[in-house]
DNA sequence: CGCGGGTTTGATGATGCTCAAGCCCGGTGG
DNA sequence: CCACCGGGCTTGAGCATCATCAAACCCGCG
């Protein structure tokens, strides 16, 4: 890959630490470009995540398809997001979850093997890697509380003020899967909200 | 600290990467001792987080006390385990969360200054905090699509599975908390279940 | 035009909550 | 040694929230 090809991923590295140019083409070295187009799966439950994704552009979202089939969101993520299965990408063991594409979505890919190369070149970058974890681990807490303590409205209204974004962006059943109800009931209450 | 009173932690770092003796002693001069009773607060929401508390014997929980005054406990932590308000201690803001002992408890502390210190004084133990987090990041994607897609009897049969230490620590109002139910309803259901 | 994915609507019902009362039991003081 | 107290657990009646199911609807697209 060319340096300017991953640039928004460098863009995203050096929010917190900075990079020589040679720190870039070695990450540059490390990574692949991927295109996919809606609809398409980057990952499928049963398969190994072989790979994390960072988003350039697009949207995906990754969800788990309980006994019943029926489809649990656990995130959206949009540009500048990362996504993978990270149990299964830690583990090397097959995915629960599904991660898959809701607009045409251009991703850089990390995969397994290159990742561990990637840190040991540039050591720095585990803090980088620490802090996405410490987020995502932050919000994921939040969520647990939220839902046993906010009703679904308020889930709801809380969802449409921080990521009103990606509300824009996808159908509405999957909002209702992302706030743990039915697409019914989602529809009941806008209309309620006017 | 002496080296034999931290050896818990020692060994709980050595499951991941081994230690010199002067690594050890090094370690030993980050942290602290504490004991604390029943009832203690390690941690009360509105303070600022300033130190991660590894658990060597004992038994607390952490927990959200929402808007009605109602308690949500996020999770508990026996032997072994480490608990903190991750977001206050990173951010070295007020917490929103309170961590309580459930019994007579003793804990090593690690202080936010000397986090910083040790990680740099041992880098290879970044690894092992890593991997803390990708540990819980997991459990807490789980209990969110678990929240979502298991009833209350479910999730709690899972619980009493999985945590059988944990329920006979704790009373049974907290549990509750944990599983996102009101104590009235868990009493009902483990009747129903002889 | 007709098809199909997504959304809406309504009737019915389960799950789990609220409130209020009583109970059990270990601890403490008289 | 008993009485009482208080924290936790139980029980029951009534209720809110949200799910289920089935049908209709909407609308962009081939």
């Amino acid at each position: 890959m060319s340096i300017s090809e991953i640039e928004p991923l460098l863009e995203h590295f050096e929010k917190d630490i900075s990079l020589s140019d040679s720190e870039k083409s070695q990450i540059a070295s490390f990574v692949k470009i991927g295109n996919f187009r809606k609809g398409d799966y980057l990952l499928c439950s049963g398969n190994v995540c072989k790979e994390t994704f960072f988003i350039t552009s697009g949207c995906v979202r990754i969800f788990y398809r309980d006994q019943k089939g029926v489809e649990h969101t656990i995130n959206f993520a949009i540009k500048d997001w990362w996504v993978s299965d990270i149990k299964s990408f830690i583990t090397q063991e097959a995915a629960d979850y599904d991660i898959q594409c809701l607009a045409g979505t251009e991703v850089i890919i990390l995969p397994f093997e290159q990742q561990d190369q990637l840190l040991q070149a540039i050591p720095r970058l585990e803090r980088v890697f620490k802090k996405k974890l410490e987020k995502a681990l932050i919000v994921a807490q939040k969520r647990i509380v939220d839902g046993f303590s906010l009703t679904a409205r308020e889930r709801y209204l809380q969802f449409r003020d921080k990521y009103a974004t990606v509300e824009a962006m996808v159908p509405q059943y999957m909002v209702a899967s992302y706030l743990g109800i039915t697409k019914e009931f989602l529809s009941k209450m806008k209309k309620e909200l006017e």
